[in-house]
RNA sequence: AGCGGGGUAGGGUAGCCUGGCAGCCCGCGGGGCUCAUAACCCCGAGGUCGGUGGUUCAAAUCCACCCCCCGCUACCA
């Protein structure tokens, strides 16, 4: 039995999830299924990510302690991720003893080891947002730095912090992105090596002074910082499963480890993530999962755009598996995909409601009518099972390559050979219709299953109303068992 | 500017690595079926494969140059 270990990024919560974070999360669900379905031994980890500036920022505003806001906000997360039935097997929070424990131990190891430095950090600082700017970040106006908040003019500001070696990688990091697979799809690697080569690599200042972030974890060997939120967020993935203390749990499933990320935040689970890891002797993940981004307009949704798509509106028009289905579906890693509500509104009816909701409808409608409702193992229509094997074939093909969209593509295409199946054999005019309807039977039984990740709400009242097992989609076994069909459902109702 | 991705019928895309009749979905036109959620099935129209030049018996596919679009460019989850 193989070993699954999958994450999402741990989300900061200073706002509600949006149809984003459900992207990210769906589709760390979605290979959570899968690899539970075919019997992999798997752990899903999610979380949030709660300390930090933000929302010491966000509390205050509230007039609430950080504790208290975050214990709030943590909750919908929670909530729609229930929602979204969403099956991970542990919520991270890094307010957590057990996390903060493994910080604490993680940054005192680097201390020790001698990767850590005291040194001056200087940057534009507004002083009414208690923060510094980056280049990036700021406004320029009349030449000079503004706060893009406060418009007000920045002040150069200097403030003793600590250093982590992160220049010292760069070498390593660039034989890891050349020559490994790990950052998938390849072209992000490509992406960051580039980069490294050009730039190079800077030290990376990890702590801030306490007077300043009071919201985080205190660095153990010098009480007037606290860690910085990057190095405390990213070893989430590490403390979930028991490392340093549980080391026999953590060295079962890390071997495995699967990061889905957006490529927002592609240079910390590469660049410093990797190089962390490195000092401190700890093997790399396996997969590093990037993927693009759901476009409105062709701009990126976010609160500040205005075009965010609420997870509320999708689940009110295309129900729980609708929402999933159409997120999965539209999914594309290397590039962002723009949607509209006639696209969602299309993939929904036309697959969902007419391929496969109909053919459920039609096939369950004709066994009932024309056998009772009782379907006896037989053989199956030649050309039909040869597809059935092909389909099945490329569908676990295409989600070991993580390609959920064109796994689903699979399935899909299978559907309409059954619906074209059923108009060729016109069981409706045979008088024993049996090999036909098993043949179909069959056929929906297997597209259920490849359907099953995606969709497991619906997938499973399929399988109880014709009456057969979510089974391993590597191992169908095809004309053994029979079927009992109790009930022809509408499984999707079209919209629009 | 550099780097990465992309430019294929009205829209969305596959194919490009490993050259050889340009495939699929939506939409549109016609037909069939009547088991089914006005669903399903079949047929058809519609493409200078961003541009120019080159390699080749043959180029969407390889090479060169150019144009356009998107993204990234470090402390922002």
């Amino acid at each position: 039995m193989s070993v699954f270990y999958i994450t999402t990024p741990i989300y900061y919560p200073n706002a509600r999830p949006h149809i984003g974070h459900a992207y990210t999360t769906v589709f760390a669900d979605t290979l959570a299924r899968y690899h539970r379905m075919i019997g992999d031994d798997t752990f899903f980890l999610t979380g949030t990510d709660e300390h930090g500036l933000k929302l010491q920022r966000a509390a205050e505003k509230k007039g609430v302690d950080p504790k208290t806001f975050v214990d709030e906000m943590v909750v919908y997360y929670k909530e729609y991720w229930k929602l979204l039935n969403i099956s991970y097997d542990w919520f991270i929070r890094t307010t957590d003893d057990y996390h903060v424990h493994t910080v604490e131990k993680m940054i005192s190891e680097l201390h020790r080891k001698g990767l850590l430095y005291k040194d001056r950090y200087s940057g534009w600082y507004c002083a009414s947002c208690e923060k510094y700017y980056s280049e990036t970040e700021y406004e320029v106006v009349d030449d000079k730095p503004h706060c893009p908040i406060h418009k007000k003019p920045l002040e150069w500001l200097e403030e003793e912090t600590y250093y982590f070696k992160l220049s010292e990688y760069r070498d390593f990091m660039l034989d890891v992105l050349e020559k490994t697979e790990i950052v998938y799809p390849k072209s992000y690697a490509v992406e960051v090596a580039n980069r490294l080569k050009k730039e190079g690599l800077r030290d990376v200042s990890i702590a801030r002074p306490k007077e300043r972030v009071s919201w985080g974890v205190e660095l153990p060997f010098d009480r007037e910082y606290t860690v910085y939120v990057w190095f405390d967020a990213l070893l989430n993935y590490i403390s979930a499963i028991g490392y340093p203390d549980d080391l026999q749990r953590f060295n079962h499933y890390w071997p495995a480890a699967h990061h889905v990320i957006g490529k927002d935040i592609l240079w910390f689970h590469t660049v410093i993530w990797f190089s962390v890891l490195k000092a401190l002797d700890i093997p790399l993940p396996k997969k590093v999962l990037v993927h693009a981004f759901l476009v409105n307009r062709g701009i990126k949704m976010g609160k500040s755009a205005g075009n965010v798509i609420s997870i509320e509106y999708m689940v009110d028009r295309y129900g729980v598996d609708g929402t999933r289905y159409i997120l999965m579906r539209l999914m594309n890693m290397a590039k962002d995909v723009d949607v509209t509500q006639e696209l969602f509104d299309n993939v929904y009816n036309t697959e969902l409601a007419d391929v496969y909701g109909n053919l459920i409808r039609r096939v369950g409608v004709l066994v009932k009518r024309k056998l009772k409702g009782r379907l006896e193992p037989t053989s199956v229509e030649q050309g039909i099972a040869e597809a059935i094997e092909n389909a099945l074939d490329s569908y676990s093909k295409e989600m070991e390559r993580f390609d959920v969209s064109r796994a689903l593509g699979t399935a899909i295409e299978l559907l309409r050979k059954g619906n074209a199946y059923v108009n060729e054999t016109k069981p409706w005019q045979q008088s024993d219709p049996s090999k036909s309807l098993y043949t179909l039977a069959e056929l929906i039984r297997a597209a259920t299953v490849m359907l099953h990740p995606v969709i497991p709400s619906t997938t499973s009242r399929t399988a109880e109303s014709f009456g057969f097992p979510i089974t391993t989609p590597k191992e169908l076994r095809l004309g053994e068992n029979g079927y009992t069909v109790k009930e022809s459902p509408i499984l999707f109702k079209k919209t629009g």
